[in-house]
DNA sequence: CTGTATCCGACACGATACTG
DNA sequence: CAGTATCGTGTCGGATACAG
């Protein structure tokens, strides 16, 4: 936005609208780290997000799906066998989730001091 | 992460875990873009922004300046006159923000024609 | 101009139990 | 192993009205 800001900023066709459509889901940016190196087991990716219980993880994984991050494989054996795999699009999220994260690492420490002074 | 995936990935203290804290909002990041480029009053951020209500705008702001991402300067005279501007740390968050945007210009059309497959 | 005060609906998240 | 089914809760965003 080097632009002078006109009336209609708001534009719902903004593509930078879409930004909470991915990165605002609470375990999709996990989901998508664990899966850079190589595709996981649904238990693979459930163990290291403790605090995640199995639906909420189910339902992370068919939204990441079905915009194209991810690909589901079933194997027919038993026990049933899941594979989970970044896409190419769905690589193609781990520049700016980096870009957030090194943000964290870098400022919120600064962000809970300010608001500690705040609210305390 | 090039590190190998420990049991405990899920840490409430990795500052990864913050991202959704500033990110997620919906307004949030426009209002950070808008003040980019120097103070505005409620109401000049209000205008572009014509979808949110005042109380919505009033609570994201709210939520930046206690994060300490903002300062809110009123000025006593009739008719009264607020200032919003963008601290240091407030600016730390364009990187990131614009990494998002990036993203979603490059990558939304694929998003939502992945989507438009899947559901239809 | 810069907000507050209510009320409300939607939805994300979670706890728990159960299944092929 | 990899989910589904139910139910409950809280929070976010929005509509509307009002105020200093």
């Amino acid at each position: 936005m080097t632009q002078p800001i006109p009336d209609d900023f708001f534009d719902p066709a903004c593509p930078s609208s879409a930004m909470p459509i991915r990165v605002g889901e609470k375990w999709g940016g996990m989901v998508v780290v664990l899966l850079e190196k190589g595709p996981l087991r649904f238990t693979e990716l459930k163990r290291p997000m403790r605090a995640v219980t199995s639906k909420v993880l189910t339902e992370t994984l068919r939204s990441l799906e079905r915009d194209g991050m991810v690909t589901r494989t079933a194997y027919a054996e038993v026990p049933p066998r899941v594979e989970y795999e970044l896409t190419d699009l769905g690589r193609t999220l781990l520049g700016p989730i980096q870009a957030c994260r090194d943000w964290a690492t870098a400022n919120l420490p600064a962000l809970l001091e300010a608001r500690a002074g705040w609210d305390g």
